[in-house]
RNA sequence: GCGGGCGUCGCCAAGUGGUUAAGGCAGCGGCUUGUGGCGCCGCUAUUCGGGGGUUCGAAUCCCCUCGCUCGCCCCA
């Protein structure tokens, strides 16, 4: 007997978790909406070419962790690894960045084929924003902020924000020139994998976690101090804007990010109980990509948000404690009213008092079983229903029901609780009856 | 791609060569033939991820394989 397994890395998210998931993309969309920033829904395949370009040849992401395949028609397609290249092609395409500047938010799967482990997955949802054509400092700030009212409303504790400036592509040029020439005169002293991105890729030198590295690092030329004057001036203003916002953050000169696309603001919002993967939250200005995917020059920033950390987050911290906003937000939703019913008439009837019940807005679980009323009461108990209508054949024949209140510690095991007897056909009584008793318990 | 740990029921688990593979939770049935939360009783793995080997005998030892997991790399 084989079963059917997932492939490796795609995870499938049961009911249990789905409630918690809706509750952040509730509360994600009313801060987009609030702050003016529209829903873009972009393909998940895209041309391969789309991603080589946008995120850059030498990135891992692009050279080991894309899902790439032929199709029929021999083309060359990816499932997207991330959503920003998607959102500026689509913008490009349709023609939305001749009409100023554009906000944007996207939710959805993306792919990546790496080994999966604790808060990494091959299949995983990014919740991000793009805002296109607002090249100001305070659209940083504004972009992070959205980003850190958001981690905080979803009651999420102890979110570091980092920040750094990467300057322009010319401020780097300049840079890489130097930390190269000094970095070779220390070539064997590096960690091997340095020593190979010495060719590749030396800026990520910066962010290398190797000791000894990390070490030679702190007296090498430092990015900050050769970005030009305009470009820190700029960092600068970004920082007071964040300052104004009562926004915590630090400075962080080694944080690069592997995408090749940033330019100025980059940032990350951390949390150490995330273990190794602890990025909730990471993005940048990228000012370039829009030219280089065949738009006009288009400065740009955003954020990404990884779902499934932030949701390892908020239930770690929901168990942590109990009354806080993440535990709330976890919470499933409980019915309103569980139907106790036996005997053929009374199905009958159950079913259809159901069906009216649920048209009138209510939450109602329908008990479809021949078992005793003494497993069904059981049942309405664990289902978390606060009240149980019962209908048997007796109920149908005088019309009349009880309306049982299960949550009374008061009474004991055996004791009848408090019931009311409500007409059967009267369901406006039934729904007022409830709606009275809940503003009461 | 590289390194460590682990795979026994839906979930948590005991078992480290010897007749029928503990237990707990959940589920189902009953005690209570129309009233739950507590309690009690019963049922639920011919089988220990899969394959091969060693042995009179394997969940327990060996080999291979698959998967999970943690870390590295990288990123959300």
């Amino acid at each position: 007997m084989n079963q059917f397994k997932s492939l490796r890395g795609m995870v499938d998210v049961l009911p249990e978790q789905t409630s918690l998931w809706q509750a952040i993309e509730g509360v994600a969309r009313e801060h987009f909406s609030r702050a003016g920033i529209k829903e873009i829904r972009t393909p998940i395949l895209e041309a391969t070419d789309l991603f080589a370009r946008g995120i850059g040849e030498a990135t891992d992401v692009v050279g080991k962790e894309m899902y790439t395949f032929s199709d029929r028609g021999d083309r060359s397609c990816t499932l997207r690894p991330e959503g920003t290249a998607s959102v500026v092609r689509a913008a490009i395409e349709n023609g939305l960045l001749t009409q100023g500047g554009q906000r944007l938010w996207y939710e959805g799967p993306m792919f990546r084929y790496e080994r999966p482990q604790a808060g990494r997955q091959r299949q995983f949802h990014q919740l991000g924003i793009e805002f296109l054509g607002l090249k100001e400092p305070m659209n940083d700030a504004e972009v992070i902020s959205i980003a850190w009212h958001l981690l905080n409303d979803l009651g999420l504790k102890d979110l570091e924000l980092e920040i750094n400036s990467l300057g322009t592509e010319s401020d780097r040029d300049a840079f890489r020139t130097r930390f190269v020439s000094w970095l070779e005169s220390r070539r064997s002293e590096l960690d091997p994998d340095s020593q190979q991105r010495l060719k590749t890729n030396p800026l990520r030198i910066l962010d290398s976690k190797d000791k000894k590295t990390k070490v030679i690092l702190e007296s090498a030329p430092k990015l900050s101090e050769l970005i030009s004057a305009e470009s820190r001036h700029r960092f600068l203003h970004v920082q007071q804007s964040l300052e104004d916002l009562g926004i915590p953050f630090q400075v962080n000169e080694q944080l690069v990010r592997g995408l090749d696309y940033y330019d100025h603001t980059a940032f990350e919002i951390t949390n150490s109980q995330l273990g190794a993967q602890s990025t909730v939250c990471g993005g940048g200005r990228y000012d370039r990509l829009v030219q280089e995917l065949g738009g006009p020059a288009t400065p740009a920033i955003g954020w990404a948000i990884g779902l499934e950390r932030l949701i390892l987050l908020m239930t770690q911290q929901a168990n942590q404690n109990p009354l806080g906003k993440s535990a709330q937000l976890s919470k499933l939703k409980k019915p309103d009213l569980y139907i106790v019913n036996q005997g053929v008439d009374a199905k009958r009837k159950a079913l259809v008092i159901a069906q009216k019940l649920r048209d009138a807005g209510l939450r109602v679980e329908l008990d479809s079983s021949t078992a005793s009323f003494g497993k069904q009461f059981k049942r309405a108990d664990r289902s978390g229903a606060d009240y149980a209508f019962v209908i048997g054949d007796e109920e149908v024949k005088t019309g009349q029901a009880p309306l049982k209140y299960l949550r009374d510690s008061s009474t004991k095991n055996k004791e009848v609780s408090t019931e009311k007897l409500l007409h059967l056909d009267d369901l406006e009584s039934l729904i007022s009856t409830i709606h009275k008793e809940q503003n009461i318990h």
